[in-house]
This record gives structure tokens, C-alpha cells and sequence, in this order.
DNA sequence: TTCTTCTTGTAGCGAGTGCTACATTTCCGA
DNA sequence: TCGGAAATGTAGCACTCGCTACAAGAAGAA
């Protein structure tokens, strides 16, 4: 359904590293065209219009993301829940993940705000990873959805407590829900 | 240090509901004050520029915040920690707390997108919100700093996982975290 | 009263926004 | 080679943005 051609495809991966760096519901046309090497109008040409732009550039790094994360967490299943949120975390603090932290975190904001295409993306990512996680949980675990979507609920508030500069509590997170939060 | 009239404080309560309803980073000084019945060149001649407006409107809704929560969850010792944590996710999905949970969202992005000023005032939101905390959890805590931290972090992402969607996500979280587990 | 200081309205500047009208070039099939 | 379609450049429109210059009223002290 959806052609893109090389071309395309380039200005895309331009207009994503551009957003990855400066954020995304604040990125306007002139200087994703400008990053880009090609202009607003041209933009507006082949994506209809702003929405179309954003559109496609979501679906571009909702497909980066995956992929990058497949990449440094390859499908196998860890010996306990605990090191698995451990090592999404590591992955997601890392440097090269800090743009898609950035970008989750604005569509999360634009969700809250009532804006419904963000809101229907970002549910579907978390879909998604709902299925990433369940994928690599401990073997014998009898709710592995549930579970998973508990993993993943720890994991958001991780990501928004590094946003406020106090990885120390969301360090304190892990280590409760890596042990049985007795100790 | 901060001396406010009877009159800024109304003007102040006045762009405090409209932020509350259409979110904070988005709102520019022309609709700001129009909601407050005054003129963007008055909110400059009060407030210095934008930023002064936005630190002062931060600080009014800061106060509101936790002066409601207080209102609505008293100071005393919950039993269990899950008690407490859902409680006060109750008192988040409330209709009145929507607003807050936006603009806390707001913060937050605005945080992971670089912005000090934010980050600086989202951090000490926290803080504040961790002894507010550490304050209800149990008798008996060993490390009530530390439980205080991993329950907020909890919060935060059923926060994250309600803007998008996942209602569901988070009461597996609330769930897990109330009871051990493994159930 | 007169003078000064505080407060407010009117008007506008320069920059940026999404988007469009119009003309031109480029390219590919007939 | 020609003709139509696709692609692109130039210019601009109507609007919003944060902010400011200027002047006029309001209020209080002398």
C-alpha cells in the first residue's frame, strides 16, 4: 500500500535523524526540509500535508526502533523478569536510544493532550511491545501477557523518570522489581 | 521574595484552568490572556517575558497539585503499599487530576527534550512527591526512601501507559506490584 | 495643583507557521 | 521527436508567535 521509492525512503531516514535530535511536535516543515536537502514544498508534494509528514515519519522510526532493539536483544528468553527489564533499560539509556526516548515521550505528551493519531500510534507500539516482551520472558510463566505488560508499565516509568534527571528512582524500581520488593 | 497581588493571583488561576484543559507547552501568551481577560502585553509588563509567565504558572499549578492531593488522600499510614499506590492512581484517573496528569506529561517531554527549566522543576516535583510518599507508606518500611521511589516509578508509568491507551497495562502493574508477583 | 510613577491600550515589527498558485524543468512512453 | 505527466523552484498569502515602541490614563506624593 504504501510506495516509497529510494528517494523516499532517504528523506525519510534525514527527516527521522532530524526529529531523533530536536524532537518531533516540535518539528515544523521548513527545517525537516532543510535537514532533508529538499524543501517544504516538496514535502507537502508527496505527503499530502503536514499530518502526512508526521504520519510517515512515525511508522519510519517505529520501524527503526523495533529493528534496533531486535538488534540489541536478540528473540531468547532470560532466566528471570527482573533481567530482562534490566536490560531494555540498559538499551534504553544508552546514547543511541536517547532520540526514540525523546520522540516516545512526545507522543505520549500529544497523546495526554487528546491528539488521537498520536494516541492510536502509541498504543500500537505499545502493542507491540507488549509482544516483544511476552516473546523473551522467563519459560513457565503463567501469564506472560500480564506480565509483560506489567514489565512494560516499570519500563515507561523508568523512561519518565530519566527524562526528570532522577534515574536514582527509577534505579530503585528495578532492583525492587528485580527482587520480591522485600528487601 | 515573590509578592503577588490579590489581582495576579486571579489572572494566575485563570490561565492555570485554561493550561490545565489544553496543555502547557503549547500555550502561547495571546490565548493565555484571553482566558485571563488581559492582554498578552500586560502578561509581559507582570511577568518579565514567556518564560517568567510559564515559571510562575508551573509554581501555581505545583501548589495546586499537591495541595488537592492532600485533600484527597490525607496524611496517614496505608497497610500495604499497594494500598497506597492504588489510591493514588485512583486519584490520578480522576477527572479532575486529568489536567495535571497532562501538563505533568508536558514536563516531562519537554524535559527529555532538553529543556533545564523544566527538567529542574519536574525533578523537584518529584522530590516533593517522593516524601509525600515515604510520609503514608507503612509502618515498619526498612527503607521507606527507597519503596517511595520504586512506588512513584510505578506510578509514572501508569500514567504513561493510561495517556496511551493502556489502561489495562497498568492495572497489571498495580496489580503485580500490590501483590508479589506471582499471582 | 503639579509632578512622578505605575498601569494599560494600540499598533506594529520581524520571524516563523502550514500551505498554495503559477511557472518551469525533467522525464518517460508513443 | 513530440506530448503529457511528474517533479521542482519561486513567490507569496494569511496567520500566529514573542516582544516592543509610544502614548495615554490612573493614582498617589509634594
Amino acid at each position: 500500500m504504501n510506495e516509497i521509492s529510494a528517494k523516499q525512503e532517504k528523506v525519510l531516514a534525514a527527516m527521522a535523524a532530524h526529529v531523533l535530535e530536536h524532537g518531533l511536535t516540535t518539528a515544523s516543515l521548513r527545517p525537516l526540509a532543510k535537514a532533508a536537502g529538499t524543501s517544504d514544498r516538496m514535502l507537502i508534494y508527496h505527503f499530502g500535508d503536514k499530518d502526512g509528514v508526521i504520519g510517515a515519519l512515525l511508522e519510519y522510526l517505529a520501524a527503526g526502533f523495533v529493528s534496533g532493539l531486535d538488534m540489541a536483544i536478540p528473540e531468547e528468553r532470560f532466566a528471570t523478569k527482573g533481567a530482562l527489564l534490566a536490560a531494555v533499560v540498559t538499551v534504553m539509556r544508552s546514547p543511541i536510544a536517547a532520540g526514540y526516548a525523546r520522540v516516545w515521550l512526545d507522543i505520549v505528551a500529544a497523546s495526554a493532550r487528546g491528539e488521537i493519531a498520536y494516541a492510536q500510534t502509541g498504543g500500537a507500539i505499545i502493542d507491540g511491545f507488549v509482544a516483544w516482551v511476552a516473546a523473551r520472558l522467563p519459560e513457565g510463566e503463567q501469564n506472560p501477557d500480564r506480565a509483560a505488560r506489567a514489565l512494560l508499565t516499570v519500563l515507561e516509568g523508568t523512561m519518565v523518570m530519566d527524562a526528570v534527571g532522577h534515574g536514582d528512582a527509577a534505579d530503585a524500581a528495578i532492583a525492587w522489581f528485580s527482587g520480591d520488593g522485600s528487601q
